[in-house]
DNA sequence: TCCGGTTGGTTCACACGTCAACCAATCGCT
DNA sequence: AGCGATTGGTTGACGTGTGAACCAACCGGA
């Protein structure tokens, strides 16, 4: 089982700086987030959610879905959220097994104070430094890779039918 | 503070297409290593590392530094790598503080089944379907980011001097 | 109507990462 | 030699992610 040949070194050299990367803008986009406005990434992530949906109101499955969370997680954390008071669980009205989450005026508080300051950051890491064709090119890299994935994944890990 | 220009639609698309990828890539990619060689994809990096050494052993501090890793997350890892027999921790002749970390004959014999499996998976879902011009603009996207992290970062995060 | 399968959600146990506090050995300076 | 700062490393508490088990409500036939 020798078939597999290794990486040449122009695939050493961009697997290596994709690698590196991913950590290291997940790292500074998440301190950032949590030294300045006092939130994880994940926190973030749930409340621009929220923040964009009607009312500020979303089952907990639509949210697990545009999310890609598995639904042990989503519900992990909006327990941790809802004791920081950033949303509120309520029995959704017409499906009695369900629930409701919505955005706490505190959530909407730190949710428009935290976007800008996010995408100025992103903006200073990333974006204010790539050509157009470089944005181009990443965007078609991960569209491909996004391919790759459903093509193998088929059911594995958390589905989501693109809305 | 309305300063912060929003991402324009080209901004946008490269953006999810990266978050996309980030995560698809790193769940596809540690799934394939639990699941098909009992490693998480830290423990792919700590024994990557060690079988590179000289004789599989490392100071500690040596393989936080390659990693990239806080000391404490370091310690915590190869605590439990410990208790699977993956490494060992001994004692270090030199320095009276310090230890040194050895691969054991399991984690040899794992590390070497995983690797090609690994390059495999890498192969599959990323490399051989990126032409050799997106694979260096992607190496050059990287070295951008790491570049303006490093300008940023000043001190914040594990640092690492490059070997 | 009943009954099995699916769906929405929670919970438990566990692996993982971070921060702050801590300890002992070593280094550097006088 | 003495002593404070630095370095190498561990620990504890806590937030976070995953898989499996579980439960109740819903759905779709026979």
């Amino acid at each position: 089982m020798d078939e597999a040949r290794w990486l040449d070194e122009r695939e050493q050299r961009a697997w290596r700086a994709l690698m590196v990367m991913q950590d290291g803008l997940s790292e500074f986009l998440d301190r950032r987030l949590r030294t300045r406005c006092g939130l994880s990434g994940a926190d973030y992530e749930v409340l621009a959610h929220l923040a964009e949906a009607p009312e500020g109101r979303l089952r907990p499955f639509e949210l697990g879905r545009l999310l890609r969370w598995e639904k042990s997680r989503l519900s992990q954390h909006l327990g941790r959220m809802e004791k920081r008071e950033l949303v509120t669980r309520e029995p959704c009205a017409t499906d009695q097994r369900g629930a409701v989450v919505a955005l706490t005026d505190r959530g909407r508080v730190l949710i428009e104070a935290a976007a800008p300051q996010h995408v100025g950051d992103v903006r200073e890491v990333l974006m204010d430094h790539l050509s157009p064709d470089e944005l181009d090119t990443l965007a078609t890299i991960g569209d491909t890779v996004r391919a790759r994935l459903a093509a193998l994944g088929q059911g594995s890990g958390p589905a989501a039918s693109e809305g």
